[in-house]
DNA sequence: ATTTATACTGTATATATATTCAGTATAATT
DNA sequence: AATTATACTGAATATATATACAGTATAAAT
């Protein structure tokens, strides 16, 4: 698979948001208008490059005729798996994309964002093993109890929440590991989002 | 959910056919093409008809403007839950089924029958939990070490699988619980399948 | 009895859209 | 040094497409 560019990955991410959005694809003049072009032969040139780079096909003549090829997919939603990595946020961007797999709304009771690659036994004894597809639903209300993905300057971590005050406690469900107090004076604190569920693959 | 006539049922599947197939919907004329209609009219109004009733939407103005709705998508293939109830083997019996759950085809790696709802924590430190959902394939082909759905009678248990000469041994993951010991005198001792995967809702 | 929904054919048309052509400019490759 | 790829603007145009309008006919609902 032939790399892209920066902007190539632009137009690809616009037409799997712009598909995701309405059901559709995207005319050249939509992908104008959502990238700030002011030509349309400009959205055409990128459309050519990624077809040329195996990323979608287009149907000549056809409105709106570009596809998805299997590799660049998300024709079914698919949600993104990203690594628990000690540096670096676990963030959409693709570098941090592990793998999409397909998604299906109504496993889960509540809506997620991704899911997120256990690495670690600190939250063992909640039943979260290594490896585990933990699904992450990216907001910052989150209660006393929930499990969420805290971010502390570039560590990302998987911890109970439970707040008093002005304190915030991270308590991981293993004894072999510690807590983590947070409080004002904390710099680069984060909550990314929270647990909604799980997956485990074997 | 208002019911569909069988020309509107038939148009429906046409538009999900050629969403597949092409990976973005159809125009008025490629429905006629189809479905062998003459006139664009005939399309446009199945489509409104269908836009009435819920099963898609349609953006004025926009070429292949059709936006399949939540309740119109397709019904993907969905696996039983089934209780793991002391009394009472993990049958597909209907009686035994508590709900249906979309079926992803990639969601793990083996390809799976059921899941089955735990009760209990005799498997707390292998990450099963109460109320958790272990995906279980049918086979009586288990390997030392796997978690296998092993029924004693009327007793249903899921256990690691251990076997060595003519002696099985089912060991839970929770050191309250005891290990059941397995020989040829045993009565009743059947392999129903083994864990492939699991899912969380909470 | 009248309206509304279904189920089309057939024609017409404004406009939505793909696509080509003519440029300009920079960076990378051969 | 010449070619190719990237990254656009700007204008032009053939055609793809949605959609309205005029009909015909049957069945269902009010």
């Amino acid at each position: 698979m032939k790399e892209l560019t920066i902007q190539q990955k632009k137009v690809l991410q616009c037409i799997k948001f712009y598909i995701k959005k309405t059901g559709f694809p995207p005319t050249r003049a939509d992908i104008c208008r959502e990238l700030g072009f002011k030509s349309p032969n400009a959205a055409e040139s990128h459309l050519r490059a990624l077809e040329k780079k195996g990323y979608i096909t287009i149907e000549n003549g056809a409105s709106r005729g570009i596809n998805l090829t299997e590799n660049s997919a998300e024709k079914s939603q698919t949600i993104p798996v990203i690594g628990l990595v000690a540096a670096g946020s676990p963030t959409l961007a693709d570098e941090n994309i592990e793998k999409h797999i397909p998604y299906q709304e109504s496993l889960f009771l509540s809506e997620f964002d991704y899911f997120l690659r256990v690495k670690g036994l600190s939250m063992k004894d909640a039943g979260i093993m290594e490896d585990d597809l933990v699904a992450i639903k990216k907001t910052s209300e989150v209660r006393n109890g929930d499990i969420v993905v805290a971010r502390i300057d570039d560590e990302v971590t998987l911890k109970y929440f439970q707040s008093s005050g002005d304190q915030i406690k991270l308590i991981p469900a293993n004894n072999d590991f510690e807590e983590i107090y947070i409080n004002k004076e904390t710099e680069g604190f984060f909550i990314e989002g929270k647990s909604v569920g799980l997956v485990r693959e074997n």
